[in-house]
DNA sequence: ACCCGCCCTAAGCGCTTGCTTAGCATGCAA
DNA sequence: TTGCATGCTAAGCAAGCGCTTAGGGCGGGT
């Protein structure tokens, strides 16, 4: 049996404010009652707003980074590992749509340093995309003239779910992995 | 000679301030005071901080339609056409990535009435893409097999620019737009 | 029975928020 | 000179903000 603790709830709780609200338009009021708490309590398992935000970021891009990576790992065949990566990559998108909201929009509402810290996830992320093209194309299996500029915009399919998609609407996130699978393979195929 | 009046320079103010910091992060005496301006010279021009969200998100979204509905008459050869509205429309968001930020991420902060008049814009723009990838289809030039899921990913490497997109960065608005219109294509063309 | 340590809250502090009110300066018509 | 509309501001109001302080309630060890 797993027991959720205060602390947990709390960032529960500021999971679905900020992604709801954003982080300037939540109030840490709002926080506390939806983990149905007083506004003290907020303050007695985090140091402030910003630090309940940066744990949610932190753990956010940890989780891509850590789906990413075991993607590009599953396979060396280049076509089937771009699709793996692409699906999951989306899939993760769709399936913590709210998390992702949090990690891409509220990027620049954590502080310098914080920011600085989950900028290397980013990079991360990015360069595990670009070398699984470059890879591709060392293989002779793709053909991609511009490799950091297409592996942008194949993270872009995913991230870019995250501003519309909810769960229970007339798309899955399977569908929509799927097609960006799909669409992903077209892009870079060699002819 | 053309004079920028006072109403202007606050929408003008409006749109740097909600960029860079969200409408929720906005405050009115921000704007005021980066249009020249005391805080209460606001409501001498406009009813409120959301009518000012709201004129500046009309104006964003009637614009982003101007371009890709100019770009679908274009032409009616498919290939020549879907490459100048994928082109067009990640310039617009390249060119305009502060209102493209606004009319994207604000979205949310309009009240229900204004969401809704803005919502008319937004399925006339998915409309007509998806009109120019069936008909590319019909004409036996393209091949897609999910239209509307097409459609929505060619916009989202669009959209997807305002997200992180600043001028005199390392990558022209040319330059992307150029590699989107090649993978668009790529993406749909028959084999 | 007693006390300690852990969670939590009632109350509130100093400040900022969106917005209003009352009034001042300027320019133009008569 | 007078009258008046226009375009702006100084001052401030009620409400809400992030966060702090002081202390209450309660379970477990002795």
């Amino acid at each position: 049996m797993t027991t959720i603790t205060a602390r947990e709830r709390l960032i529960n709780a500021a999971i679905e404010a900020f992604a709801e609200k954003g982080f300037a338009g939540t109030t840490t009021r709002d926080i506390a009652s939806r983990a149905g708490m007083s506004p003290a309590a907020v303050y007695v398992h985090h140091d402030s707003k910003e630090s309940l935000l940066f744990t949610v970021s932190v753990e956010g891009h940890r989780s891509a980074l850590e789906v990413i990576t075991n993607a590009a790992a599953s396979s060396s065949e280049p076509i089937e590992r771009l699709r793996t990566m692409v699906y999951d990559f989306s899939l993760w998108h769709a399936d913590n749509s709210r998390v992702g909201r949090i990690v891409q929009y509220e990027y620049h509402a954590l502080t310098d340093e914080h920011r600085a810290e989950v900028a290397t996830y980013r990079r991360s992320i990015e360069k595990t995309m670009q070398d699984a093209l470059a890879d591709g194309v060392d293989q002779g299996v793709l053909d991609v003239v511009d490799v950091p500029g297409t592996a942008f915009s194949l993270l872009s399919l995913g991230v870019d779910l995250v501003r519309w998609f909810e769960p229970g609407g007339s798309r899955s996130g399977h569908e929509l992995a799927s097609l960006h699978a799909d669409l992903a393979v077209r892009m870079t195929l060699r002819t």
